[in-house]
DNA sequence: CCTCAATAGTTGATGATATGAAGTAATCGT
DNA sequence: ACGATTACTTCATATCATCAACTATTGAGG
């Protein structure tokens, strides 16, 4: 099993510890700051459409508002709630700790692979 | 965008493009040599009647066959077909070919990725 | 040799996710 | 003022994922 099925897999047990669908998880760690679900469409890569049945099923939880934005009323915000917030936090938190990243490479190596991971980005 | 959020959106595009669904593509690229169904659901970290359709769906699309095993009469094996090879091959290619680790990194750095991942793997 | 626990895969129900088309409401440029 | 464009929703459809219950098969143990 390659490094991405791996990470794949952990990642879904960690989201799904937290009682989280993969996509939920990841949009939730997206949501740092409010952002529009045009914007929360191209970040996860997929259709209008399939945003508002995510955020219909993340409102279901309680975890996010959807806000119009005052400026552009054609807008939806999604805010994390204080429970998504701390959700998101407890997440993040259980990524890292339970990461392969901080269990089989050095800081030194971790610095290394952001590099090179950063690079990738352009 | 991260990283992994490139890297995955960058795979779906891929995939698109050679007929394929994420899982489809990643099962695809799994079956280099013939595994039983329960392996596939081990590599693709779900449950047995989640490759029941799987399989039926690359079955449809011509691209697998499933094979008795004959020392077991309890486990099928999922093959490719010749067009399931050459869907395969050219998804790989294009996989190598598009990819940001090509372009954007030098095969030195892409050595030096690769020891890190492989350690991530333990 | 027989029984039973375990394994492999299927079926069916259900919910989540993804696409695409068509729709409504709003914005902005001409 | 109007039309093109944008944002989001609705609806239909297909894929994917889980779970429970099922059938068929295997193999260990008595």
């Amino acid at each position: 099993m390659g490094v991405s099925e791996q990470l794949r897999a952990d990642f879904d047990t960690v989201a799904g510890q937290h009682g989280l669908t993969d996509l939920q998880a990841r949009t939730l760690l997206t949501l740092a700051e409010p952002q529009s679900m045009s914007e929360v469409a191209g970040a996860m890569t997929c259709g209008p459409s399939n945003v508002t049945g995510l955020a219909d099923r993340l409102e279901r939880l309680g975890l996010i508002v959807r806000v119009p934005d005052p400026r552009d009323r054609r807008v939806t915000l999604l805010e994390l709630t204080d429970e998504g917030r701390r959700r998101r936090e407890r997440l993040a938190e259980a990524l890292v700790e339970g990461s392969m990243l901080v269990a089989r490479l050095t800081p030194s190596e971790r610095g290394q692979l952001k590099g090179l991971l950063d690079k990738l980005l352009g």
